[in-house]
DNA sequence: ATTCGGCGATAACCTGGAGGCATGATCCAA
DNA sequence: TTGGATCATGCCTCCAGGTTATCGCCGAAT
C-alpha cells in the first residue's frame, strides 16, 4: 500500500493553502527547497500531480483538491489519535467541560459544586467554544464533556442526559405586533426575518448573519430581525425586549453530552454528580 | 504540535495487535530491535508509556488503548486520502460500482446498458461487498457509486436517488403455519425465529447467525428461522419456499448512492443514466 | 528591447536518526 | 542451574530530508 507520511501531508496541506511555496515554506519554518523537494516526492510515489505550477503560478490539479480535502481530516484524525493517547495516559488531567458562553442555563455552579463533592473529583477547566462547534471538541477529544443543545447540536456518536428541558420563545423588539400576545405558533412568525447562524450552514434564517446571542439580542433591538430561542438564553431579559412563548415549537433540552465509546471513571463521575445535581434541583446552589 | 509519523503510527498498531515484538517486526518487515526503538521514541515523543512490558509479556496501557482505537481511525483516513488523490488524478478511471450479490433486484443490465449509451461513459468495474458495508465503500473512496437498501444501509454522508420501492415479504419454508395467508402484519411474526446478520450490530433477531440471503433461504428451507426481505432479494422463490407478503413492515427501497460531496462528472453522469433508465421502465434491458 | 525582481527548480553538501546485526539482560520453566 | 524465549542496548551504516548557493524562467517596469 502506498502511504503518506504524516509530515509529508503537513507539507501539502501548507502549500494547497497558500499556492506558494516561499509562503508555504515559512510558515513550516523550512527553506525553500526542501519544500520544492518533497512535494514533488509526493507526487512521485501517489504516481500523480497534485499542483500545476509555473515560475509565476501555483495552482491544485483535480487530485490535489481531492488530497486538500481529504487529507485535511487524515491530519486532525491523527492530532486527535495523539491528543486520545496523551490524555488516556495521564491520571492527573483536568477534566474539561465545554460549553457556549451564556449556554449553561444557570446550572453551571450548581454542577460545578455537585462535581467537586464527588470522591475522584478532579480540577475541572471551563473552555468556551464557537456557537456550533462544541459537538467537535468532544469527538476529537479536545474535551471530556459538554453542555449542548438539542435538537439543535448534532449529538452523532455522543452519548448524553437530559439536564434541562424548555420551552422556547420568540424574542421581539417592545414595539412589535406580537409583543403583546401571551404566546404565538409557529405560523404566526411566517413573514419575519429569523438569522442566520454564523458557521452554522443549515439554518432556516434568511437575514443577517450573527455570531452569537448577544449579537442576535442587538440586532433585535434595533428592529432588524426577531429570534427564537429557548428561553434560558435570554434570561435575564435586557430591556427593550419582549419575549413569547412559542406554542408549537418542539421543546430545547440542554444535555450533558460525552463520547458514546469514553467509558473513562473521569467521565462517568461527573455525569453522575449532574444526574444527582439535577435531582436535587438548586440544594447544590445552596450549597456552594 | 506533537505529531506522530503514519510509520510509526503503523508500527504502534501492529506491536497493539500482536502484543509480541517479535512477530509484529516480521508482520512490518523489520527486525525487531528496530521496532523496540521506534516504540520508545513514539512513546518518549508522546510522553505516555503505550506498553506494560516484561520480558515475557506485552500488553497496552490505556493510553495504548485510546492511540489503537483513534490510530486506527486515522491510519485509514490517510489511506483514503492517499486513495481520493490518486483515483481524482486517473482521468481514465473505471467507474467502481458496490452492489450485494443478488441485491440488483434484475436493474444492473439496464443500468448498465444505459449508462454505456453516456457519451464520456467509462469502463464499470462491478465490486461485491459484505453484507453491510457498501456504504463504507463509497466513503472511503472504494468506489464511486453503490447499490443500497434503505432504509436498512445507512445513508449518512450519502446522497440518493431512488431507482426502485418494493414492499417486503416473510419467507418462510411451504409446511409454515403461515405458508397460506395471503398477506401478515407484524405482530403475526411474534415468536418466530429471525437471523442476526453477520457483521450486523443492531440486528434485531435472535436466532443462528447468517451471512447472506443464500444462508438465510437455507436456514429457512430447514425450518430453524424465517426471515423478512425485500420482494426482489428471494426472487426467483428456491422450490420449498412460500413469501407472504408483510402489510405493515416500511417498504424497502432499492437506491443508487455516492458520497454527498463528490461532484465528479463521472458519478453525475452515472446517476443521470440510472434515473433516465428507471423512467423508461424495462425498454434499456430490451436494448440490451 | 532590456533589465530587474520574484519564484520555483537544481546542484552540492551535510547530518540526524532509522534500521541492521550482535549481544546483553531478564524471566520463567524444567 | 541451565536453557530458551523475549525485549533492550550498543554500535555501525546509510540515506532521507534538510541547508545554502545558484540557475532559469517569466512578467512587469523603464
Amino acid at each position: 500500500m502506498i502511504q503518506l507520511e504524516t509530515r509529508e501531508l503537513e507539507y501539502f496541506i501548507a502549500l494547497a493553502d497558500e499556492l506558494h511555496f516561499g509562503r508555504a515554506a515559512v510558515r513550516l519554518s523550512i527553506a525553500q527547497p526542501a519544500l520544492s523537494k518533497a512535494i514533488r516526492r509526493i507526487e512521485t510515489r501517489l504516481g500523480v500531480p497534485l499542483f500545476d505550477r509555473s515560475s509565476r503560478h501555483v495552482e491544485l490539479t483535480p487530485a490535489g483538491q481531492a488530497l486538500q480535502e481529504h487529507g485535511r481530516h487524515a491530519l486532525n484524525a491523527v492530532s486527535a489519535a495523539v491528543r486520545h493517547a496523551q490524555r488516556a495516559g495521564d491520571t492527573q488531567a483536568h477534566l474539561r467541560l465545554v460549553l457556549k458562553p451564556g449556554g449553561d442555563a444557570g446550572l453551571l455552579s450548581g454542577l460545578l459544586a455537585a462535581y467537586a463533592h464527588q470522591p475522584d473529583a478532579r480540577q475541572v477547566d471551563i473552555l468556551f467554544s464557537g456557537p456550533a462547534d462544541r459537538a467537535d471538541f468532544l469527538r476529537d477529544g479536545r474535551a471530556d464533556v459538554g453542555l449542548l443543545y438539542a435538537p439543535f447540536d448534532d449529538l452523532g456518536g455522543l452519548a448524553h442526559e437530559t439536564l434541562l428541558t424548555e420551552d422556547r420563545v420568540a424574542v421581539v423588539p417592545a414595539g412589535h405586533r406580537l409583543a403583546g400576545r401571551a404566546s404565538v405558533r409557529m405560523s404566526d412568525l411566517a413573514g419575519e426575518t429569523l438569522p442566520r447562524w454564523k458557521g452554522v450552514p443549515g439554518g432556516d434564517g434568511t437575514g443577517p448573519e450573527v455570531a452569537d446571542v448577544v449579537q442576535l439580542l442587538q440586532m433585535i433591538t434595533v428592529g432588524r430581525m426577531i429570534g427564537v430561542l429557548p428561553r434560558s438564553l435570554v434570561e435575564p431579559l435586557a430591556t427593550g425586549l419582549v419575549c413569547v412563548p412559542v406554542a408549537d415549537a418542539p421543546p430545547s433540552r440542554l444535555v450533558l453530552a460525552w463520547v458514546e465509546q469514553d467509558r473513562r471513571p473521569l467521565v462517568a463521575s461527573f455525569v453522575t454528580a449532574a444526574l444527582a445535581s439535577r435531582r436535587d434541583g438548586t440544594r447544590a446552589d445552596l450549597d456552594a
